[in-house]
DNA sequence: CTCAGCTCCTGCGGGC
DNA sequence: TGCCCGCAGGAGCTGA
């Protein structure tokens, strides 16, 4: 579910919280999610400390002390939720009262500062896996993916290459991690809309100049969402503790059938379906 | 190789 | 009100 943004921010609220802290504390209470948790999953996490977080793709990355790197991926529904420790009970009153955990939390991590992380997904079409931190490039959740769409490796020129004689769609083509990373059904739309272009347009027919508008409308695109993240992030996590999914406009996702935000346009968001995803687009702004 | 279509899983909202 | 159907922001696999 989340796309690049959102796990960006999901990476910048749990950072500060695991970056030195210990996993004193790890539960798999339910392994079959997306792929299987690897072998040993809780031995090989029990006691290690975190040193480094980062993001690749869809992807979090939490570098432990002994050369070994835990990667999560939310998949559609996946979400972390961060639950400070509890109050001192020294002068405690009355019966507890037992909070449940959220539904589908089917790993739990509890730091040596007693704040527990938890990642619930109801659809479990998340993972985690366990690999070398000094060979992640080479592992095959990472091996084949596409340059980072905020990164260096990513441009107009870039694009014109990757689609040339290509006669898919161009919008199918932004969701093929291949060729770059981190756009969702989401992102996808709106960057199209954004760029003015046919989310249909074989992607091969698009102009040098299609393509410049292209990557720079996917950048800005993400660029506004991971700003949008950041200030939701300040209001909420400590409230709900919830991570990564925060409500922000889009000007056509989700739009079927009202008016085109663009000013002077008057014409409607149409919703069609391309390789069984929903796509949106407005017809008289995109060519 | 390229591309379209299907699949995993569960929850929710709309329509009847 | 209750039930059924379609749909959901990911991504890997199959087969043409």
């Amino acid at each position: 579910m989340p796309e690049l943004p959102e796990v960006e921010t999901v990476l910048r609220g749990i950072a500060p919280r695991m970056i030195g802290r210990r996993l004193a504390e790890v539960e798999a209470r339910r392994p079959d999610l997306r792929r299987p948790l690897p072998a040993g999953f809780v031995q090989r996490l029990t006691g290690r400390a975190v040193i480094a977080a980062d993001r690749r793709a869809k992807y979090l990355r939490l570098h432990l002390e002994g050369g070994e790197t835990l990667i999560v991926h939310l998949g559609m529904s996946g979400r972390l939720v961060i639950e400070d420790a509890p109050p001192p009970v020294a002068f405690h009153h009355g019966p507890s009262i037992a909070v449940a955990d959220a539904p589908h939390t089917h790993v739990v991590f509890r730091l040596d500062d007693g704040t527990r992380i938890l990642f619930a997904d109801p659809r479990r079409f998340g993972l985690m896996d366990i690999a070398a931190t000094d060979d992640l490039d080479a592992h095959d959740l990472f091996a084949h993916l596409g340059p980072e769409p905020l990164g260096n490796g990513f441009s107009g020129p870039y694009l014109a290459r990757a689609f040339e004689g290509r006669r898919a769609p161009v919008k199918a083509l932004l969701l093929d991690q291949r060729v770059v990373v981190g756009v969702g059904n989401i992102y996808a739309s709106e960057s199209l809309f954004e760029a003015g272009i046919h989310p249909a347009r074989a992607a091969g027919t698009l102009s040098g100049e299609d393509c410049d508008r292209l990557a720079a409308a996917v950048r800005a695109t993400l660029d506004r969402a991971i700003t949008a993240g950041g200030s939701t992030l300040r209001d909420f996590v400590g409230a709900s503790g919830e991570l990564g999914y925060f409500q922000h406009s889009f000007r056509v996702y989700d739009r079927a059938d009202a008016p085109c935000s663009r000013e002077g346009c008057g014409g409607t968001i149409e919703r069609v379906v391309q390789s069984n995803r929903a796509t949106y687009f407005c017809s008289r702004c995109q060519a």
